[in-house]
RNA sequence: GGGGCGUUAGCUCAGAGGUAGAGCAUUCGGCUUUUAACCGACCGGUCCUAGGUUCGAUCCCUAGACGCCCCA
């Protein structure tokens, strides 16, 4: 079956090359690994692209470079190549007469796309490009499919998430972005790690999901023939490890939620998830904010972020509001009087068309309208604070103010950035929040949150007064890499299976 | 879940109810400083899939697949 599926694949582009490496075949192993290279295309050009060809003649610099051939232009018994390698680009010359015997001849034969190896001196073309004179040139992997087209590239969004490793061949802009990516999460680790946290990992596999109020992926322990749940968060183990005496732990790494897929969700996606003792929600607000100003400045080099037509301000202190602050003003109409009145609530949520449950408290109805008509208005960094007990059951309740938590979130763009809250370390008003979720999830609410008792066994030994917080590190790629959609930031994103005609 | 747009050569894209087009790539020939190299010749198709309408459908209709975008 997949054998024919491959011939079926095979056209007269790919056929022509396989017949070029039955060739190679018989010549010798197509597929040798003893070149060696000691150089990059970006180095070079760093360290020479300075220089005047009579210099560096002069100098008789000798480089061995390799990567893989992106253009190729003959003419006659010389040409001109571009080899890529991790770094970027770099020209090579082939003259037939200074290549040892027949392996100009045999050059000609070779493909865009093929990985090559050569050795040579250093000197500049009349048009002032740095370029390699090859004294030796050789084939180290023949490639039998064709790149896309030179001029236009790769553009086709579904081919570059299917084929990511094409993508990244083709377009430097989608390196780029991962290598962003990669720059965000390695801030992020040297600037908790300077704080004294513990990196940890923790278990994707639970026998209850706890710590989101998410739809979990159910999977199943065939020797064990147990059920078991991919996690939607790591927040219940992490606070276990704080019982366990590590004050300071975070967590990067991937939950699993069982929803739709959209430019915003993914069903597997990764968060920072860190707690630390003898600190409030207050504390990690501060600390978030100096993180998210320091890495901007220093993966973008400022503090003023532009994304997709927006303009974002890292450098201004990022904006506080309450939950009930927002709603008030995005809703110049409420009743400012009737903030925690359920009918009021409920008779409002339903004008905004949001279909109200019976089990449906003020806290939650308030947060139903915060949702759907403040959220998205927040452009600019704003933490909002104040969440209803009634949503936010692993969270603190305010001491001043039992209807609210001592939460946040923080806001980008109107897309939710980082949760935090400062803990719940109170075992029987915990066990109480999850009796209620329990109800809940009675009611039909599977996305409630799972009874755990062993978390409240963990409790009942003593959490230290303890904040937390999660934080998207895919959302926070889209923004710092002005991408729209988050397909863009993941390697590898969930898509539906190929079509098959 | 609802709506809009898209799917044509390896890639980027035109196109029309009547034999399917371009550029690049490939193949062959020429060319020792090119930059999307250039010049000449050739080759390349399940027009996403299945049904329907029609003398005839890749084009029109219906359903489906996949993708992109918007809304819930």
């Amino acid at each position: 079956m997949a054998e024919e599926k491959s011939k079926r694949d095979e056209n007269a582009l790919i056929a022509e090359r396989r017949r070029k490496l039955d060739a190679l075949r018989e010549a010798g192993n197509p597929f040798p690994n003893d070149f060696r290279r000691n150089a990059l295309a970006e180095e070079l050009l760093q360290s020479y692209d300075r220089h005047e060809d009579e210099y560096l003649r002069e100098e008789d610099v000798r480089v061995s470079v390799a990567g893989r051939m992106m253009a190729k232009r003959v003419m006659g018994k010389a040409s001109f190549i571009k080899l890529q390698d991790r770094t970027g680009q770099i020209q090579v010359r082939l003259e037939r007469d200074r290549l040892p015997d027949d392996v100009y001849v045999a050059f000609k034969k070779w493909d865009v796309g093929d990985i090559l190896g050569t050795s040579g001196a250093l000197f500049k073309t009349k048009t002032g490009e740095l370029t390699v004179m090859a004294e030796e040139l050789r084939l180290l992997t023949k490639s039998l499919r064709p790149l896309p087209e030179k001029f236009h590239g790769l553009s086709d969004q579904e081919t570059r998430y299917r084929r990511r490793y094409l993508d990244l061949i083709m377009n430097e802009d989608s390196r780029d972005i991962f290598r962003r990516r990669s720059a965000i999460i390695a801030y992020i680790r040297a600037f908790l790690d300077a704080q004294d946290y513990l990196e940890v990992e923790t278990p994707m596999m639970q026998t209850t999901a706890g710590g989101a109020i998410a739809r979990p992926f159910t999977t199943h322990h065939n020797s064990l023939d147990m059920s078991l749940f991919l996690r939607v968060a790591p927040e219940l183990n992490l606070k276990r490890l704080t019982v366990g005496g590590f004050e300071r732990v975070y967590e990067i790494n991937r939950n699993f939620r069982n929803e739709g897929v959209s430019t915003q969700h993914n069903p597997e996606f990764t968060m920072l998830e860190l707690y630390r003792a003898y600190a409030d929600y207050e504390d990690l607000i501060a600390m978030i904010e100096a993180m998210l100003k320091g890495m901007s400045q220093s993966i973008l080099g400022t503090e003023q972020v532009d994304y997709q037509g927006e303009h974002y301000d890292f450098g201004k202190p990022f904006e506080r509001m309450t939950v009930e602050e927002v709603v008030l003003k995005f809703n110049p109409e409420f009743d400012s009087a009737k903030l925690r009145d359920r009918d009021y609530l409920a008779d409002f949520a339903r004008n905004l068309g949001i279909g109200v449950e019976h089990s449906y408290g003020s806290g939650k109805l308030l947060i139903e309208i915060f949702e759907k008509t403040g959220e998205d208005q927040l452009r600019q960094p704003t933490f909002v604070t104040q969440y209803p007990t009634e949503v936010s059951p692993l969270s603190r309740r305010n001491d001043d103010d039992l209807f609210v938590t001592d939460r946040f979130e923080l806001f980008i763009g109107g897309r939710e950035i980082a949760n935090g809250f400062s803990e719940l370390n109170d075992s029987e008003d915990q066990e109480e929040r999850f009796r209620a979720q329990a109800a809940n999830r009675e009611a039909g609410d599977d996305e409630a949150l799972q009874y755990d008792a062993d978390y409240i066994r963990a409790l009942e030994y003593g959490l230290p007064p303890t904040a937390g917080l999660g934080l998207g590190i895919d959302r926070l790629v889209m923004l710092l890499t002005n991408s729209p959609s988050i397909r863009d930031v993941l390697l590898f994103p969930h898509m539906r299976h190929e079509a098959t005609p």
